[in-house]
DNA sequence: GGAAGTATTTAACATATGATAAATAATTAC
DNA sequence: GTAATTATTTATCATATGTTAAATACTTCC
């Protein structure tokens, strides 16, 4: 839990007692690759923190598999459209490399928020720093050609490509397999 | 301020002694058509929320103005990622039409924050919800067509294509305005 | 280590949206 | 209320990305 601990310090310091109230509602999973954390359909009800390995958030667009975001080592990853309203997620979570992950139940975790206010500052930091993240996102999406995305992407996340299967990272800059495929070939 | 308070009372109900506290960093403010509210190039310190009229978020783009976002009555707008960084925010808060909004000075909300955990736990539940918003935002633009988002936008904002010039709706697509006319003619 | 299955690339053609320019329509200001 | 400005539409042409299909390349598994 070490690293989960120290991920928390880039936001907000939590004293002995409160770490170990969030240790209590957490574990830690060893995931194969190409499993599925969590399914759709599924209410989300778990923040996953990736200790090794690489996981992604996807779903079905019209039968077509659709990956919405990636995380790796020392990141969060969570169905956050399901985990803040309730309702269950059209999107399922993925591990794909064999990893090992802390898996924090949220309705506990949600429960700490009233005894432990420092608590709920820390997640309110984590999540306004990946509101502003996809906020960004919006705007890279928006304006920048399929060319202009894949380059930001080797720039900022150049291990994406490496252990990622390219039709993930297509799906992920919102272009075919093809288009992708084409882009870096002109390189 | 009474819209307001309700407006929170949305997300989490306050005790008398918080609506006061917030009540005393708020003010209400006249704004006529078009005037900036913030400028490009100022750091975020105040949230709004519209009693009345209209508001964008807005920014240039290789010299083309860009609306991120729209604001009506009873909903908050505010440049998150100015607002959650500190750092000054390429983007300006416009008014579209006459208005009444509420500002409320950020520098002090946070401040309110260690005094009131309800203060701080009703706005978590406030950008968490735009969070979601945010995140479903991408899905829209990413996987469908132009055409697709213009129809979703009338159907579900109706009162957007009314108030607001067809060149601002069309950058919010993520289209020309050209391109948003070509759609509209198709009809 | 070869067969079967997956992933990636390449090619040819289709199409939605962009860019530019010009015509109308609507708004604003004196 | 007319002129000036601004917003919207229409038309033409250019281009990035999509679609489909086939060819390679790479993995996995018995």
């Amino acid at each position: 839990m070490n690293s989960l601990f120290n991920f928390f310090k880039g936001y907000n310091s939590l004293s002995k007692e409160a770490e170990k109230a969030i240790a209590e509602i957490s574990k830690i999973v060893a995931v194969k690759k190409n499993t599925d954390l969590q399914p759709i359909g599924h209410t989300c009800k778990t923040i996953y923190f990736i200790n090794k390995g690489v996981a992604r958030i996807y779903y079905f667009k019209d039968g077509t598999d659709i990956t919405e975001c990636f995380a790796f080592e020392n990141n969060i990853i969570a169905r956050v459209e399901s985990l803040f309203t309730g309702k269950p997620s059209r999107k399922a979570i993925q591990i794909l490399e064999d990893s090992e992950v802390v898996a924090i139940n949220s309705t506990q975790l949600f429960k700490l928020y009233d005894k432990y206010p420092e608590i709920e500052r820390l997640f309110r930091l984590i999540f306004e720093s990946a509101y502003v993240d996809t906020v960004n996102r919006i705007e890279s999406i928006q304006f920048h050609s399929a060319e202009e995305r894949y380059n930001s992407l080797i720039k900022e996340e150049p291990n994406v490509l490496k252990r990622v299967p390219l039709k993930y990272v297509a799906s992920y800059l919102g272009i075919t397999q093809v288009s992708l495929s084409r882009i870096r070939g002109i390189k």
